[in-house]
DNA sequence: CAGTCGATTCACT
DNA sequence: GTGAATCGACTGA
């Protein structure tokens, strides 16, 4: 039997706590996204850890900047960022205001407002599809740079924010390399998802882009 | 201030 | 499986 999903909201306390320890933890969790037309929510099932300035593989290894200035805030705070000239990926924002730590939401299953999804991911074969991938995820929840340092734990209204969903237990969860990581970065085995569900998306190593003439 | 390339996706072979 | 698309942040001179 399955346990009904769990709707109240995560606490900033969520967040502010090791990110390797949160991000298997939001496995299972339901991201709520309000648009204009309604409610898109989405299930998580992929996830990344990207560990601050010690990190090589994060965007905020070399230092605070103008793009990643939202990393280095306070926990339960959106970063977005634009990426190969057409995609925006979010990330959830984690430990104490100051460090710069942060989990990449790569994939989930879109389980309210999936009409919604369709109509902003024309090119998905089918509703496993919608979500597969941080771009997509981002893209389906119409989530770009002007939701960059939106508080997902807010008092208020807000455009996102993270219920308690239902867990997945420790032995569905499963981990190994980051995605698309380059460099000594991709090492860590930092990327978490739900054992056997088809809504992760495939792994693809680092692939470093052709010059162009 | 020009060169490089990315926490990717999609179309095509 | 391979390569194109597309732009802004970052780098180093």
């Amino acid at each position: 039997m399955i346990a009904t999903p769990d709707r109240t909201p995560l606490p900033r306390e969520f967040f502010d706590r090791p990110v390797l320890e949160v991000a298997p933890d939001l496995l299972g969790r339901l991201l709520v996204r309000t648009t204009p037309d309604g409610p898109i929510t989405l299930r998580l099932t992929e996830v990344e850890a990207y560990d601050g300035p010690n990190d090589p593989g994060s965007h905020a290894y070399r230092g605070r900047t103008a793009r990643n200035d939202v990393m280095f805030g306070p926990p339960g705070h959106v970063y977005v960022y634009f990426t190969y000239g057409m995609w925006h990926c979010m990330n959830l924002v984690c430990g104490p205001d100051g460090t710069a730590s942060a989990v990449l939401l790569r994939a989930g299953e879109i389980v309210e407002g999936a009409e919604l999804a369709r109509k902003r991911r024309i090119s998905a074969r089918n509703d496993k599809e919608l979500a597969k991938g941080p771009a997509r995820l981002a893209t389906a929840l119409d989530v770009a740079r002007p939701l960059d340092g939106t508080d997902a734990c807010a008092a208020g209204e807000t455009q996102l924010r993270v219920l308690a969903g239902t867990p997945v237990t420790p032995d569905q969860v499963r981990n190994g390399p980051r995605t698309g990581v380059s460099g000594e970065g991709g090492v860590h085995p930092w990327r978490f998802w739900v054992a056997n569900d088809p809504t992760v998306s495939p792994y693809r190593a680092h692939t470093p882009r052709r010059r162009s003439s």
